[in-house]
RNA sequence: CGGGAUGUAGCGCAGCUUGGUUUAGCGCGCAGCGUUCGGGACGCUGAGGUCGAGAGUUCAAAUCUCUCCAUCCCGACCA
């Protein structure tokens, strides 16, 4: 593709409405344009990057047995009634009536439809396990689009659905696409770790993230570098250590006699380090939640700890809140709670992080007022102990002790063992070997196409820009005449972009009118592998350069090496 | 939806506090001519604006007031 024949606008300034380095690349270098809050078109250089994603995916798919399909973007909206998500996805869904008043929505997913789809033509095991997938638009109405491509509300998904006659075949199928999107990820050339998720409460045994690494990452995961382990820390399984560190030599501590503080308006844990100058893990922090039908717990966890709702939820098995100035049923003294003279109605569990420790800290449930010196078993009882927070530093992996170690992950894929949960609401039924009518056993996996393109950009980049690896750059020569004038230079680069294109090698030839730098600093912000300069160096002895946008060293070749440099390529 | 901010040329911004010498500017980009030509060159000339929209105050509004819209940031959701 010649430069001058192509549509590739860069811009030299970050755009004002971009905060987040993927976002404002893939605008300067040309690949995509906002259209409205998280909706963007693609220019031609960001197609060809999501085309070539797309195909890797596909083949990848492909190998794994799954068979392409292609379902509509516009749904009714019965099938969505029938499995309530029509309500529960909410105003997370784009709706829409058509002229006869029916309701429709734009897809976020297509569980429903497929589903529905399934149950017309798959009546028997002997059609079973099957995996259909499909690369298509998807709609969410987010509540805050934001970082570009990484959270928009238009956005390619490809979503892949298995059924399967019983459990063990399903296995199978979340096998073997946990296989395909750990290779489709290695072929595109990113580093990732595959980790164990939270289903949340909707329940499903399994699921696995697929994360991209990278600074900017929405998630934290926690990882064992012994055992392999990895986890988003929402999930992640871990064991406190034995606080060998400093703070905590109090461990056999002689209980002292309990005493109460005077703490005039210091509500809060940072402010109660400060105030009484003890580390944040002598307090501890008492959270108060309720579920719905108003029973009231009180959670306690060391003073450097997050309550884990989900975690609790889990725990207690129903939906929790916590306790704010508008729904504190029983008034407490926010800032000032704590398990000792708490209201008999509300039972108590412990974090195992305040388990080891001795003469705490905690709030006297008046206002201004704390108590310290309190002992667990001595002041206090609880109802349960557990683990409810998020991890730390220094905590340990579950599986092997080893510590775990915090990076920063984009997600762009998720597996999913669903069971019947669609297939039972949705009527997808077969008839089994035993005669009996069984719902399908389902799994789904989905990878987000568009949201790859950023975080290969948030993995792979430099000042300069883009960083493209091989498998999905748009281009992976920039053929580069540093002065389109110099007749000579001209018609060798001419010869050079026409055997380039007799070898099928993807190449974009500059040849602008304008000065070499403005053709190197494009080059390097939209990111492509390798450039091929014509320059002086040619017209003086037929040299030409060989620079690399990672950082492989240059090199000088002649030009009568040229084809077959390419050829090797 | 709650909290915060912004909207002036294709992009990035100044001007608004204290309304009037503003015929609304600057940098980049864009067009023409000339000189340059290996890391965003230079000179000259030029095109390009409903100052987000509507209403109001005023002799006079980019500037003050109100309403609406859009966009971005911080929170809960997600590939």
């Amino acid at each position: 593709m010649k430069f001058t024949n192509y549509f590739l606008p860069t811009l030299k300034e970050d755009p004002a409405d971009s905060d987040i380095i993927s976002h404002s690349l893939s605008i300067r270098a040309g690949l995509i344009r906002k259209v409205a809050s998280g909706i963007y078109s693609f220019l031609p250089l960001g197609y060809k990057v999501l085309k070539k994603i797309e195909n890797i995916v596909r083949e990848e798919m492909n190998n794994a047995g799954a068979i392409e399909i292609f379902m509509p973007v516009m749904q009714p909206a019965e099938i969505w009634q029938q499995s309530n998500r029509w309500y529960e996805y909410g105003p997370e869904m784009f709706k829409l009536t058509d002229r006869s008043g029916r309701d429709f929505c734009l897809g976020p997913t297509h569980e429903e439809l497929i589903t529905t789809m399934a149950s017309n033509d798959i009546f028997s095991y002997k059609d079973l396990p099957i995996n259909l997938y499909q690369i298509q638009v998807k709609f969410r109405d987010e509540i805050r689009p934001r970082y570009g491509l990484l959270r928009a509300r238009e956005f390619i998904m490809k979503d892949a659905y298995s059924f399967a006659a019983k459990e063990d075949e399903l296995d199978k199928d979340y096998d073997a696409m946990y296989k395909a999107y750990s290779k489709i990820i290695e072929r595109i050339g990113l580093k990732y770790k595959v980790v164990e998720a939270d289903t949340g409460l909707i329940g499903g045994n399994f699921s696995h993230e697929f994360m991209i690494l990278a600074k900017n990452g929405e998630e934290t995961i926690a990882y064992c570098d012994n055992c392999n382990y990895a986890a988003n820390i929402e999930n992640a399984k871990f064991n406190i250590s034995d606080c060998s560190d400093n703070d905590s030599k109090n461990i056999n501590e002689e209980y002292k006699e309990i005493e109460e503080i005077y703490t005039p308006g210091i509500k809060t844990i940072e402010n109660l380090v400060n105030f009484l100058n003890q580390p944040s893990k002598k307090i501890i922090k008492t959270i108060i939640v309720k579920n719905l039908k108003n029973d009231i717990f009180a959670f306690l966890l060391a003073g450097d700890r997050t309550l884990n709702l989900s975690k609790a939820e889990k725990f207690l098995k129903t939906n929790l809140e916590l306790i704010n100035e508008e729904n504190n049923i029983y008034n407490l003294p926010i800032g000032f709670i704590g398990p000792i003279d708490l209201k008999k109605e509300i039972s108590i569990y412990a974090d195992y992080s305040i388990k080891q420790m001795s003469n705490m800290i905690a709030g006297a449930n008046k206002a201004d007022y704390h108590f310290k010196n309190i002992n667990t078993d001595r002041d206090f009882k609880v109802n349960g102990w557990g683990n409810f927070s998020y991890p730390l530093p220094g905590d340990l992996c579950e599986n092997c002790g080893g510590e775990l170690n915090y990076i920063k992950g984009i997600e762009v894929g998720h597996i999913f063992k669903l069971g019947t949960k669609y297939s039972e609401k949705l009527n997808g039924k077969f008839l089994d070997k035993d005669g009996m009518l069984k719902p399908y056993v389902m799994g789904c996996y989905g990878i987000g196409i568009t949201r790859m393109m950023a975080a290969a950009i948030e993995q792979s980049h430099d000042e300069k820009g883009i960083i493209w690896p091989k498998s999905i750059a748009p281009f992976l020569i920039n053929l580069i005449v540093t002065n389109i004038n110099e007749i000579e230079m001209k018609s060798a680069a001419d010869n050079a972009y026409n055997m380039m294109l007799k070898n099928k090698i993807e190449v974009l030839y500059d040849d602008r009118n304008v000065s070499a730098g403005i053709k190197f600093k494009d080059s390097d912000l939209i990111g492509i592998p390798i450039k091929v300069i014509f320059g002086k160096k040619f017209l003086k002895d037929k040299i030409i350069d060989i620079e690399y946008r990672d950082n492989t060293p240059k090199i000088e070749i002649k030009s009568n090496e040229l084809e077959d440099f390419v050829k090797n390529l």
